[in-house]
This record gives structure tokens, sequence and C-alpha cells, in this order.
DNA sequence: AAGACGTACGTACGGTGTACGTCCCCCGGG
DNA sequence: CCCGGGGGACGTACACCGTACGTACGTCTT
């Protein structure tokens, strides 16, 4: 008596849950099989292969991102909004972000971001060129931050948890260690809202010049 | 005969040598305990666990960035050196660089570089609370650009190659479609000085504003 | 000489992804 | 009605993984 009967939209659901539940590293496919109550190989009835199911996870999460395009607003509201629209999936699946982030997806899931993004650009006049520019940097910026917030990347915010602050040499990192505070606390919103307004503001200055000189 | 004694500096090194050669999928204990003709449990007398001995590539790939900073110069030239020079990695390590973005490390190896780069701000005029901010945003857009670069990121580079440009249906995505040709090349060096440029020129405006202001 | 110690090594255990063969249930054609 | 076949669920098996443990051997100290 299944109460349902088993498919790839169940399994990739299966798999976020337990993603994150308890992390990237506890995902086994037979793990995945006896949340769901079900044998292992049963799941391969549904799914290729593991990392097959990966992808899906990823483009699962990337497709609930929730645009409320307005065509009516002025196109930096619209492309803040954008951008803050997708930061939002780090906030409802933080584990499974960093699948998104870190995996080669060669599906059409991640399309309809992008073709927002250009119009939106090419309506505020960018030619083609500088839209795809300006998505990319955009783009840079949002993985990035992501990354950091996700808490995965901080490559440089090591200072963190203001636990072993003691532990940074005064002397060798004179800046690390009399900032040690700051670097260890964030604002993660704050923060994105403050890198988006710059980078949206630097980009209107870039379509300004462009404009009056053209 | 053992041509060298086995140390954890050389298990780093086949490590980083085997990612490069093969991808980190590749990497295993008896892989690399193989590579340096070696019994595998041989490797633990160096490195405590697996996880340790990603760390320490992560360490040494990062700690191989060149900096030549000049405190002479004018603080953007070195914001945009230390910018360029930590990019510079990612071009001698590509696949290695992954594991560096993409690992929380704890370790004191990516102090300087944090260290480095505050002090130039510092220096510029900014306060401590922006040169934190000024500090992430730049973190942000770099690892962001890396990852693209890298290859591994491109949650939205999908029109790739070019090869399979005629799969995205222009109807649904005409801007897409219609710029597939940019989105698929990419000249990662132009595109990511064109960033920096624009990021160097928003926070140098920043910086006015806050110095006429107070 | 004798003991202590560190390094290299082999074996073994529990876990992984998945190829393959088997069973059963359901459904359409006679 | 039967009955044959196809698809999904499943168990077993294999190759590989990280690593805990016990052991053998060289070197250094006393």
């Amino acid at each position: 008596m299944p109460s349902e009967p088993l498919s790839r939209a169940r399994i990739v659901a299966a798999a976020i849950d337990l993603i994150e539940r308890e992390g990237a590293d506890a995902v086994s496919m037979r793990r995945i099989a006896a949340d769901l109550g079900v044998g292992v190989m049963s799941l391969y009835n549904h799914v290729p292969n593991k990392a097959s199911l990966l992808d899906g996870v990823a483009e699962a999460v990337l497709s609930k991102i929730q645009f409320t395009d307005d065509p009516e607003a002025h196109w930096t509201d619209r492309v803040r909004m954008q951008a803050r629209a997708f930061r939002q999936i780090a906030h409802h699946h933080p584990r499974s972000t960093m699948l998104v982030v870190s995996r080669q997806l060669h599906s059409n899931a991640g399309l309809l971001p992008v073709e927002r993004a250009l119009s939106t650009l090419r309506e505020a006049g960018f030619d083609g060129a500088d839209a795809v520019r300006m998505l990319r940097l955009f783009i840079a910026y949002i993985i990035g931050s992501l990354l950091r917030e996700v808490g995965v990347t901080p490559t440089f915010a090591p200072v963190q948890g203001a636990t072993k602050v003691e532990k940074v040499d005064p002397e060798l990192f004179p800046e690390v260690s009399a900032l040690a505070p700051l670097l260890g606390a964030c604002d993660h919103e704050e923060e994105f809202d403050f890198g988006l307004e710059l980078l949206i503001q630097a980009i209107a200055v870039h379509l300004d010049r462009k404009g009056t000189r053209g």
C-alpha cells in the first residue's frame, strides 16, 4: 500500500529534505531510499544516477525563484528586485543552494532568470554586449555573496564567531586584528543590499556615459 | 630506497597534481598513495584525514598568490593589482581553485590577503566598517567570477559552446536566443577587468561622497 | 644492550554507487 | 475467463571508498 507511487519528483523532494536537514554529505542513495521507505535500486527506475539526481535538486531549487517583475517600474528597481528574488533561495534552502551554485547544470531551468534580466537591461538602454556584461557582473556578485552567506566560502572571513579572535597575531595582522569584531559579525541582508546598491549605481552611471556620448 | 621521506607537503603536492590532471572526483587516499608509490595507511602518519588533506590543498593553492604591493601607488591601482593577483590562481590551478572557493577553511593562510586588502582600503580613507564592507564586496565579485571561469558555476551561462544554441526556444526566450553568441563566448580576462574597473570606480565615488560630506 | 619511539605497511570493517537478475502486479488481447 | 508481457520494486553482488587497528622495522636515548 504505497501512499504514492514513487517518482523523480518525490525522490528529488526527499533529497532536498535530507540535504536541508543533515547537509549534502549525508546524501546517499541508500539513505534517500530509506527515508522514502523503499528499496535502494527502486530509485534507479526514475533517476539514471546520483549525479543526475543532484542536478534535479539544483534545478528544483532554482525553479522556486519567485519573480514578481513589474514592467512599469524603473529598471533599477526591477534589477534590484530580481537580484533579491534570487537571493531568497539561499534563505529557503540554504544548504541546497550550495548545489545550485557549485554544480554545472545544463538544463534550461536557469534560463528564465537570464531572460528576465536581459530583457530588463535591454529595456534600460544597454546594447547587447553591455547587457551580457552587466548580467555577468551581477551573477558573479550574487553567487559570491551567496557563497559567503551559506557559510561555505569564507576563504576570507576566517575570523568568525569571534571565538578564536585571540588566535590572530596582532603583530602580523594588525588590521585583521583591529577589525576582528567587524569581520566576525555580518548582517548578510544589509551587506548584500549595500553591494547591490553600489553595483546598480555603478552601472547607471555607465549607462549615462554611454548615452550622452553616443 | 625512498627518494624522499614522505611528508605532508609531498602528499599535498601529489593531491594537487592529481586534481589538476583528473579532477577533484579522482582524489582518493588510495589513488594518492599509489601515485606516490606508497602504502595507503602511510599517508595517515602525516595527515589526520582526507578532509584535512583537502584543507591543505586549499591552503597551498592560496599561499601561492603573488602579491607585489607597491605602497607608493594610488590605492585604486593597488586594489586592482591585488584582485588580479588573486585571480591568477584560477589560471595556474583551475580545478584546485574550486576547493579553495567551496571549502570552509579555518587556517590562517587566507589571512594575508585580507590584511593587505584591509590596510590598502584603510589607507585609501575608508573607515573600518566601510573597509570591511568593500572587502566583502570585492571578495564576492572575485569568487563569483572565478566560479564562472573555472566553469563550475554557470548557473546561468548555459548557452555555452554555441553548440546547442538552437535548443533554446526563441519564443520563450527571445533575449537569450538573440544574444546567444554573446552568451556563449566570453573573454574571461576582459570580462573580469570590466567588472573590476566598474567596482573600483563605484567605491571611489562612495569614498568621495563620504569624504566631502563628513 | 635494551628499551622507546616514529614510520611504513597489511588487513579488515562499514559504507558508497550501481550493474544485474528476479519477482510480482497490473493490464490488454484472446 | 485466462494468460502473456511489460514495468516497477527489490535483493544480491562487486568494486571502491575512508580509516581503525595491529604489526614490523629502523633509529635514537639511556
